[in-house]
DNA sequence: GAGGTGACGACCC
DNA sequence: TGGGTCGCCACCT
């Protein structure tokens, strides 16, 4: 009973939706938490796609969080990361990563609203 | 049951 | 242009 009302509350169509979105994100790219956000209609709920992201790593799917930053290009979450650093299998798709910030940021930027034709 | 916190972003001054 | 404040909603204490 109380495992069917975790999954209800911690599987909500929000997240749901923005682990699809990270998983859509094309290798090399990179996003941010308001592009999803905005992306499903919740554009100052920017907060819940970093909590999304926290329970992200208990899903059973893989969710490539570390494509995922805040609006500076700043890896807010590698502190988060465990095992492998962020910026690390950012430098293996390609991407440039120095001072834990993504190096032209506005070039590795994938916006799910104009790539998934929205 | 209530209050505080948080992988952020937008708005206001 | 830059600093400060609010909002948003789930999770933890």
């Amino acid at each position: 009973m109380q495992k069917h009302n975790i999954e209800k509350s911690a599987q909500s169509d929000f997240f749901e939706q923005v682990y699809q979105v990270v998983r859509l994100i094309p290798k090399g790219r990179v996003t941010s938490y308001g592009a999803i956000a905005r992306y499903l209609g919740a554009a100052r709920s920017s907060r819940m796609v970093g909590w999304a992201m926290n329970t992200a790593h208990t899903q059973q799917e893989y969710v490539p969080a570390h494509r995922v930053v805040n609006r500076n290009g700043l890896l807010s979450g590698k502190h988060f990361f465990t095992g492998r650093p962020m910026q690390e299998l950012l430098e293996e798709e390609g991407i440039a990563v120095k001072d834990d910030t993504i190096c032209d940021f506005k070039k590795h930027f994938w916006d799910p609203g104009e790539e998934l034709s929205l």
